[in-house]
DNA sequence: GGCATATTCAACCATCCGGTTGACGATCGG
DNA sequence: CCGATCGTCAACCGGATGGTTGAATATGCC
């Protein structure tokens, strides 16, 4: 019974976890060069990535001896939907959101210098 | 150091308490009647409850010997932009969607005295 | 006043969680 | 082959969590 939301919200509940998602929107990091801002053991940040692993918020490739993790920013798309439900926060209305995007286009090619293709 | 994104996520890791919230987007409900549907103690169901009240996500007021419950959705919008951080769900320039909604309820409003959808 | 209803408190329990340390298995480089 | 590096495993620890029960506290109703 155990839900995916149940396990990325627990996973996004620690900062430490936190912190280690926003590093790794910068790059891909092995497992070493992740733990290395924390005062923690090497260990103690071993389970926290299995932990974001297990919730698909991250996913591992070991190349040689070195691990590296790579977010996933898509396991948060049923939880951000999930929150949708209960707001106005979450800004788009996706309709409106592809004509803009299509609008948006259609303005860049009409201004580019070169209009024919 | 408990930043309210620890206790807003926590508490949204559970499905009893996110089950709860989404009871509450009905209306208000009294303790018992947050209860109700769930096989668990009254006693168990208050706690979920404090919890969520302490992520903010709910308040309480008591009113005789009822206690109504109430939905905050607003504390989830912290949650909810952590999240837009890593993602691809809203990669919009908001400033530039706004005009666009504004300029298409300015042209609908001048074309189509009634659209239904 | 006295009883029923609404809710919490307190104690307790099992389990999970975040962290540590130390040993271990792979793998790279000389 | 040897030593260093990368990472996990296993055992352990203290504290939090999710749940229970039973007693306690308000409040409402007749």
């Amino acid at each position: 019974m155990t839900d995916a939301l149940d396990t990325v919200f627990a996973a996004l509940a620690d900062p430490t976890r936190r912190a280690i998602l926003t590093m790794l929107l910068e790059d891909d990091m092995a497992v070493t060069d992740v733990a290395e801002p924390f005062e923690m053991s090497l260990a103690g940040i071993s389970k926290h990535l299995a932990i974001l692993a297990g919730a698909g918020l991250i996913t591992q490739e070991k190349r040689g001896r070195v691990k590296w993790c790579k977010l996933e920013p898509d396991a948060l798309r049923a939880a951000s939907v999930w929150m949708q439900g209960f707001g106005q926060f979450e800004p788009v209305n996706l309709d409106a959101f592809e004509r803009f995007l299509e609008a948006e286009l259609q303005q860049d090619a009409s201004e580019a210098p070169f209009q024919g293709d």
